[in-house]
DNA sequence: GGGAGAATAT
DNA sequence: CATATTCTCC
């Protein structure tokens, strides 16, 4: 896990460096601010990047693997300076991952990498993304989505049409790395960084937040006296928060908390 | 120096 | 759209 978070670090640079040392030939990783000198540089919110994470592995979650595609969960998560490239990367890693899972499991085993494990496993993932054929007859996740008929963009509807058709396949993903390129193209510079209250997507972040908010409580009821690092959202917001406003958003506990 | 992730290029 | 490659970061 590479670059990220500082917070193990402890001294990192608050505000992006140029490096154009490096950057000779290819000047892409460029941060937007030195870009755009005129955009107001807003630092990325610790909140705003776990809730994208969030955001990422639910529109997936809701999409199904099947439609699972970057256009289409770019276009569900609504997230202002958001592009399809990031998505697809990040879609890559998510796909990765899933695939180690898969391998890990079907190994046999305890296949519980303390890496990978406390890699993506910051991420509620419901049972069945690792085996698609084989779905459990307990399955206690099922997409009991109800859509509000307050729909304000078509591709919402979209999404949750999508999500029905292919709510047979379900698959849970890895969490969103946000760097401090992506931070910031990720969220909205004039945006209050806040995702939980915004009027473009408000109900679609209401059906998001209320499956979260069942799998946390389902899981806290599980294991009361087991403290899962899963699902776990109010704690990484807190820590990244109180790790010193760092500008750069760290998702996921990658090298531990 | 290595590992991991993200952005870019194909 | 998916994959492969490249680069930056810690």
């Amino acid at each position: 896990m590479g670059r990220r978070a500082s917070l193990t670090r402890g001294a990192h640079p608050l505000i992006p460096i140029p490096h154009l040392s490096r950057s000779r030939s290819r000047l892409r990783h460029q941060t937007p601010q030195q870009l755009r000198p005129t955009s107001p540089p807003p630092p990325l919110h610790p909140a705003a990047a776990a809730s994208l994470h969030k955001r990422f592995v639910d529109a997936v979650a809701h999409l199904g693997i099947k439609n699972a595609v970057p256009k289409t969960i770019m276009q569900l998560m609504s997230v202002d300076g958001l592009t399809r490239e990031n998505v697809a990367s990040h879609l890559q890693k998510y796909r990765l991952y899933l695939k180690r899972m898969q391998g890990l499991s079907s190994g046999g085993g305890g296949g519980s990498d303390p890496a990978t494990d406390r890699l993506f496993a910051s991420s509620p993932v419901p049972a069945h993304f690792l085996h698609p054929n084989r779905v459990p007859s307990s399955d206690h996740f099922m997409p009991s989505f109800v859509p509000i008929a307050t729909l304000q963009q078509q591709q919402q509807m979209a999404a949750v049409a999508a999500a029905a058709a292919a709510a047979n396949a379900h698959l849970q993903p890895p969490q969103f790395h946000h760097r401090q390129i992506s931070a910031a193209h990720y969220v909205s510079p004039t945006a209050n960084g806040q995702f939980g209250s915004p009027p473009a997507n408000g109900k679609f972040d209401q059906s998001f937040l209320a499956r979260q908010t069942q799998q946390q409580t389902l899981q806290r009821m599980s294991t009361p006296s087991l403290h899962s690092p899963v699902g776990n959202y109010v704690e990484d917001l807190e820590s990244a928060n109180a790790n010193g406003g760092r500008t750069v958003l760290t998702l996921f506990p990658t090298r531990d908390d």
